[in-house]
DNA sequence: ATGTCTGCAAAAGCTTTGCAAGTAC
DNA sequence: GTACTTGCAAAGCTTTTGCAGACAT
């Protein structure tokens, strides 16, 4: 992704544009398995010699804050983390900690309607997400990435 | 839950019986706020003046490893805790940190005949729930619980 | 110039582990 | 009696916090 469109997004959001964001967004928004916080800082090593993990964790809480960035919802006590974009939902791999986007427009559809019709009691729905655990039949498109 | 039930439970999964699994066991099966390690050690103060948090976690890795209980996900960086039953699906308190079961037939009928037409590339579904988010509008029932 | 962000290190959770003593079987 | 479990304390991880110096605006 190009600088300028990580910059602008910063911008947008009232951020002070800095290397180290510029880093931790472009990871988060091109990297496709919901990654850690340690997972961003051993990532951007590559490119970028030394971020220290305490500044990512500010970063990501900042970016959260303004809503570029979603935690992810896992049952492992280290959190991981989600670029905001289109309405989507998750697979879970049952034997690794791979987390996938799955999208599905008639899949949001039929629970949208379906909410509509049957109200749950007591509870105003903001908004869904379907967890979907099961394996990978095909490693190597993620290997190969 | 009476105390037979529970000792039923833990000895059909070839647990020893233990007067601090009952107490754990019992608390996760009642209480419908899915519990952290802590708040189980809280809980059990009542009636079980003394239990060291690293038995509750052990305790729990034992339930768990037997299919008794299994971790909830969430996007916190605790763990929370589920008694196995019936398939059901998750309401998570966006104000809070409330997280309640949510049972609903139809809903798991519609899903499974969508992914028994639609398949996901790739990917062989194990099970799915639903995370539904909002806010709960009647607290009275809670609260009074 | 000002307010914000980074880097570092310390502290604060939460969870796991090791081991001796105790308990279930 | 044997094997498993508990209790306790230490260690391990992840995440948060505080503060001085650096940087963006």
């Amino acid at each position: 992704m190009p600088d300028n469109k990580l910059i602008e997004i910063l911008a947008r959001n009232d951020l002070r544009i800095t290397p180290q964001r510029i880093a931790v967004l472009e990871v988060i928004l091109n990297l496709e398995f919901h990654p850690s916080a340690e997972d961003i800082v051993n990532y951007i090593k590559l490119s970028f010699p030394h971020v220290p993990i305490g500044t990512v964790y500010k970063i990501l809480d900042a970016f959260e804050k303004k809503g570029i960035i979603n935690r992810v919802k896992t049952d492992s006590d280290t959190v991981r983390y989600d670029a905001v974009k289109e309405k989507h939902h998750h697979l879970y791999a049952h034997d690794s900690d791979r987390i996938e986007d799955y999208f599905d427009d008639d899949l949001n559809k039929l629970l949208t309607t379906y909410f509509k019709k049957k109200k749950i009691p007591n509870f105003e729905i903001k908004e869904f997400k379907l967890q979907i655990m099961g394996k990978f039949t095909n490693k190597q498109a993620w290997e190969t990435k």
